[in-house]
RNA sequence: GUUCGGGUUCGGGUGGCCGCUGCGUGGGGAGCAAUCUGCCGCGUAGAGGAAAGUCCGGACAUCACAAGGCAGCGUGUCCUGUGAAAGCAGGAGACACCCGGAGCCAAUGCCGGGUGGCCGGAAAGUGCCACAGAAAACAAACCGCCCGCAAGGGUAAGGGUGAAAAGGUGGGGUAAGAGCCCACCGCUCCGAAGGUAACGACGGAGGCACGGAAAACCCCGCGCGAUGCAAGACAAACAGGGGAAGGGUCGCCUGCCCGCUCAUAAUCCCCGGGUAUUAGUUGCACCCCGCUAUAAACGCGGGGCACGGUCGCCACGACCGCGAGAAAAAUGGCCACACAGCCCGCAAGGGCGGACAGAAUCCGGCUUACAGAACCCGAACGGCG
């Protein structure tokens, strides 16, 4: 999927609907969580594209890591993260152990709490 | 050649696939058009020597085209060069420490070499100096010594304590002692050859006063208006109302003094209103000419300009390098190959794995972090000639 500079968040309020009304999955090495975009923008389009966020703290290392944690965690998004792409909200938070971890780590750890969120969803359905 | 120290330069490379942001451009879409563009392509550019800490200095911007002071902040040997300034470089001086030499009872000083740095003042003032020690500074008596029956007094030579104990040695002197007196050394003050200067060879005088720390406060010289690109400018939208203060308020600073100006506005506080925008545009990312089997651009070629560096015949010139522009913040992710490095192994080979660190208005410095590589200089040791 593409990731432009379009699709992020970048309002505070935004996260914290998130973090207030979104589900969330938390593994090793990252926690993701999302939310259903509001009705009002759903409406403007048939099919709205998803908003990512990525939220590296300073508790994970100085600017160089973080920016390095953030690019990867991108581009597993980019190249996994389809099934999220239309009508929602999506914070990714890398955690501490992150740092030390492998590319081939993260992507599984991604797409195992990916797949957590989509099948408790369906239930719920 | 090895090791150590100092300096300069560099600080990961090549290729493939897939992406992101800026700019340019072809097509599609919207629009009467200018133009815009969340769509599909193509081209092209895209972190550092410290981008870091935010410690100095400037550019730029705003604050009343207006004077000055105190507090406050910065700075501190001298000369030269460089620079817009901060600063940097070289040389010199004093001081401290180390090594060697002469000298030697000791204190200390002399000669030669090396190293170092927040290098004004401790004889303006207030205070401080842990522990130990009797005592930590207009002195002082624990032991000791002397006088004395004792009470008490004299004594800073000796002991011991300490980071530091109030000149040193010798002689005289004395009840015992003491610069109390003398000689030499040291010290202080005054003069002074010389030196651009800091400084000061040398001479004279004085029994000697002045413990340390200025990174405790402080004093002296010199310098400094404040706030920072979240500065500020522009566009769009809108609706104002109430309160406090009446020689008080506001205006340029963190506080104050003094001066000047304005005249019911402004400022301040409270209530209310507005919304272009996925955080509006700009500030903010060099300019000109030519080229491309479409065209253009920050591409390529050439020229100019600014900045940085090197060299010089110091007129300025030559050569080299360099020109990124995000805004919840692009500059990347993965793979392969070779090259450094480390580990295991007799070897073949195998494994690990890239130092410190990420632009945020720009420029000049300072400080701090840093694996490794190349070159240059110096010192020590060893080898060869």
């Amino acid at each position: 999927m593409k990731l432009t500079r379009r699709q992020t968040m970048k309002r505070a309020s935004e996260f914290a609907m998130v973090r207030a009304e979104g589900s969330s999955a938390a593994g090793r090495f990252l926690v993701l969580s999302t939310a259903p975009l509001p009705r009002q923008q759903a409406n403007e389009a048939a099919i709205h594209e998803s908003r990512f966020g990525i939220i590296t703290t300073r508790k994970l290392g100085h600017a160089v890591v973080r920016n390095t944690l953030r690019r990867r965690v991108r581009e597993i998004v980019r190249a996994h993260g389809e099934p999220l792409s239309t009508g929602r909200y999506v914070v990714v938070i890398p955690r501490i152990h992150a740092v030390t971890a492998s590319y081939e780590q993260l992507e599984h750890d991604f797409i195992k709490q990916m797949k957590r969120l989509l099948h408790t969803e369906n239930k719920a359905c």
